[in-house]
DNA sequence: CTGTTAGCGCATTCAT
DNA sequence: ATGAATGCGCTAACAG
């Protein structure tokens, strides 16, 4: 900076304010600044966002958990982050990603920490542990996508899964199933209890039956079809399955397919949650749609909101939106 | 760090040195250094890698371009990476996307710029110009995955294309197979042209027809059956398909499935890459499996390489290893 | 509109 | 073993 000062015959002070935008308030020329800028671009100059990060303290950035690099859920809430953050055109997201794994997480966290996040968004699980220590050090922590269970006080954008997952058992009673089980991973998916009460509420209201042995519950990160295959081979099975995730469905099907029971005619499928392979033609999963993009910008906001006001009571907001698409398994 | 050297009684330096691990080569007490680091931890003293990267001018990250948050081989290529760096503990990845889109690219170029990685390691596409410019700001880029068609001298840890492609399509005429047709997208994948050419090798060698209508490019992102249909319905189809990707393979089953070909009888069909959706019962595509986390880590190497002595010539290493899964579709 | 001054939080000589 | 001094590249307060 001091060589384009030099360059440009004026104060180091000039060129910093003009390289950065905020010249206009201290009344520079418009004509000296596109000539400082200009001389800037033809030396390639770029600032250090290091020194600016130092000098200001304030890192311009926010963390960013995601559960994996696979996931076309993720990748929907991080766009809407994104896409709300470049509008603000101030910070700018530090990607991590907690694959489901206590230890790295840690070290994220700390990394994120370290080069000095001003707010952390999650897509993830994530300890209470980590979480308060979080807190407690003064960084806004934003759950996005799921509020975390045993986090009572935290802030979130987060879809509502009992109002969904009510929505979805409706759906399928609508067209006239009477036997809908459960489908889901309790330590996979945070949000999993709540969408179990709202199927649960979905089939009080219809007088429908709710045996316990429909709920099935699947171990973190497992295929195997052992519950599946108990409940469908019991003389009176379901004759719908409602899923927390399609990656459950997907699995489902592959049971269902197994043993010989036919989708949609003997077992209704319905998943909560869609993906581009949904779609494909020998799948065809029904599914009910999350508004990922625009839950990812509300969580983006709210940590927005939480850095110009830290003092600021936790920010939670539900979004109980959704649409739901029949293809074949319904 | 003062408040710190003052409650333990020594100087702000020793603090520091400690803290950054090299305090060994000052002889400093292993006493007092326990001390010191347990100070710190009690006050729960995070270091601000900002001023240390201010200080040392290394800002000890590397930035990796990935092509999205939504794909298997991409997040191998990341796990990769990141062990890789982990074990040298001194480098960390700050991730972007360039989501296939030549705006974005360049932001997130610049962003990493500014932010002071010290290399880029790419798994996606990316504009010569844009290519040129970070080598002339003298960072150390690292293709990963394919190497970069129009820019020949860069560095790279790549999957060969020609090889792979040429061990595919021998499978299939060991298979039995006489008529293989290449299904791919010039646009999407960068090694497109060279999996061509291996598979035209293979089939001359074997002294198989090749017609260049047999060569299918779909365009950019798009699932529009148009030129498939064109080849298959011809008189004399092909019998046997090897697609750049699992997802353009799987666009390939929903075409044939809707004319009614059967896969495999009719039509096998073979995809350049793997993902778990390929084993799905619905899908079993057999596919030739990249290996991607180890290319990955070579990327990583290569990158801390030049790092380590920027005026090195660029590294290029090509990965021949695969290995093909039979599921149902060969 | 310009220039001077004083840091930001650390690492790194160099002298002790 | 220790500590004072200097600087990384930039921002910001303040006096011109």
């Amino acid at each position: 900076m001091a060589m384009i000062a030099e360059k440009a015959g004026v104060a180091r002070t000039t060129v910093s304010v003009i390289l950065n935008g905020r010249y206009r308030e201290r009344g520079i020329s418009e004509k000296t600044a596109q000539r400082v800028r200009s001389l800037a671009e033809a030396m390639s100059f770029v600032p250090s966002e290091t020194a600016r990060s130092l000098s200001r303290r304030r890192s311009g950035m926010i963390g960013v958990i995601l559960p994996g690099f696979n996931s076309a859920w993720g990748e929907s809430i991080i766009t809407g982050i994104r896409s709300r953050l470049h509008k603000m055109q101030t910070h700018v997201p530090l990607i991590a990603a907690a694959h489901d794994d206590d230890d790295w997480e840690e070290r994220e966290i700390k990394l994120l920490i370290e080069r000095g996040v001003e707010a952390i968004v999650c897509c993830a699980t994530v300890r209470a542990e980590n979480h308060r220590r979080i807190v407690e050090r003064g960084v806004p922590f934003v759950f996005v996508g799921h509020r975390a269970k045993g986090i009572p006080d935290a802030s979130y954008a987060a879809w509502d899964g009992t109002r969904v997952a009510a929505a979805a058992t409706r759906h399928l009673i609508g067209k006239g199933r009477r036997r809908i089980a459960f489908l889901g991973s309790a330590a996979t998916n945070p949000a999993g209890s709540e969408q179990y009460q709202g199927h649960r509420q979905a089939l009080m209201e219809a007088k429908r039956e709710l045996r316990p042995e429909w709920r099935i519950d699947v171990p973190r990160n497992s295929d195997d079809g052992g519950m599946m295959r108990a409940v469908f081979s019991a003389a009176e099975r379901p004759d719908a399955l409602i899923s927390d995730s399609w990656q459950q469905a997907l699995h489902a099907i592959e049971e269902l397919d197994a043993r010989g029971l036919s989708v949609p005619e003997d077992v209704s499928l319905l998943a909560l949650g869609d993906a581009p392979i949904c779609r494909h033609g020998r799948i065809q999963l029904s599914a009910v749609v999350e508004p990922a993009e625009q839950i990812g910008g509300m969580a983006a906001e709210i940590a927005l909101k939480l850095i110009a006001d830290p003092s600021r009571r936790p920010i939670q907001q539900l979004v109980a939106d959704y649409s739901i698409i029949d293809r074949a398994t319904t």
